[in-house]
DNA sequence: GACCTCCTACGTACGCCGTACGTCGGACGG
DNA sequence: CCGTCCGACGTACGGCGTACGTAGGAGGTC
């Protein structure tokens, strides 16, 4: 394993807790297990982190920390606003189990304060400040959140909110849905999240007081 | 507590917890809990459930299984958008604990169903039907999802994704959001919820192809 | 060097958990 | 009356979070 004789720290366990949440998911973290795979006594790690909440906590703000800043070159604020969007998608794709972990859980830390302030920034190019902005990132946020959710938790393992398969329903109680059933059972992620994306691109466009 | 002889049965066992997970959360619910609740032993709850996670499967379809359809008096299929949305919401409010179950879970069965056939006959009644229809109805539960996430989930000892106070943050490398400042701390979840659902109407009235 | 203080690592133990497995008692058909 | 079957239940195992006590070493003071 590691090297026999590193001393536990804060920062040591938190990190390792990390990587078990994005390889196994929350549910697999244990002070047993994370003592084991850090080679330490179960109880040594509570000399560093009062419980294991907070040990997860740490672990939600590491992650979160791990956001870049996206960068894009336009100066069109539609671009910004897409380039925003994709780089927080980008992020809950890479780490699926831990997105499911941050979305229960307050945002806190400088993290997420720099991705609030670039979609306000975002948001006032397209020419909106004050309360109104403070809406429009809200929207946006509940959006993006609402479409990741979807996403990323939707594989069977992880547990999800997709449509099961529809065995056992009336087909003919409900005429539209059987009519584009097709689509209903399937999902193309890219192109529904580009499609709710510009939807709410456009919204914002045409706002108006 | 109940008669003391009533017998153990799938339905009487789900509804137990069911209530229990409207009191006291998801993790409240253990085996052993629920069968003193139901003055049964432990191991007779297995006679009629397979494992945990089906019996917490079970109780999350019956909650969804209590939405009732909304209904409202106008042509406008901009008002019926309206009170769909604002139904779900209400579910969410009623439930709130249950909500973060039902939302990191596969809807099925006739009530997940009702609900987005509702929703694409308003929007048929917008005027799309077929794969946009479809696109449109999940931005829109897109939409829903992420804001009742942050709204029901938003309570501390929930657990939440608001922003939690802003200690330790520089403002000043966050002027528009020092700009803000008192808007971001504090929430109007009626108000925020209309604003965002205007948005998503808007989007869909302005929509062309 | 001797001693004291303090910090960290750790072992043990308690009360929870889910559930595999075996038993027992009563209902019911012959 | 007997055999079969099924639902209820007790016991037990391996896991969990963590309260608590201890032990050992590092650093300071004489």
């Amino acid at each position: 394993m590691s090297s026999p004789r590193e001393p536990l720290t804060r920062a040591r366990i938190v990190d390792v807790a990390v990587r078990l949440i994005e390889r196994e998911g929350v549910e697999a973290v244990s002070m047993r297990r994370l003592a084991a795979e850090l080679g330490a006594g179960t109880m040594s790690l509570y000399n560093h982190v009062p419980n294991k909440a907070v040990l997860v906590d740490l672990a939600a703000e590491r992650i979160m920390a791990q956001a870049k800043p996206y960068h894009v070159d336009s100066d069109d604020w539609r671009d910004h606003v897409r380039a925003h969007a994709r780089a927080v998608r980008e992020l809950a794709r890479q780490h699926p189990r831990a997105f499911v972990l941050l979305a229960t859980r307050r945002l806190s830390g400088e993290a997420g304060f720099r991705t609030i302030e670039a979609a306000l920034v975002n948001i006032e190019k397209a020419g909106f400040r004050g309360k109104v902005a403070v809406g429009m990132m809200r929207a946006m946020v509940s959006y993006l959140l609402g479409t990741l959710m979807r996403e990323v938790a939707t594989s069977p393992e992880l547990g999800g909110i997709a449509l099961s398969p529809f065995e056992g329903v009336d087909a003919a109680a409900f005429p539209l849905s059987a009519e584009v059933i097709d689509e209903l059972g399937t999902y193309d992620h890219d192109q529904e999240f580009e499609f709710g994306l510009e939807l709410l691109i456009t919204a914002l466009e045409r706002y108006q007081g």
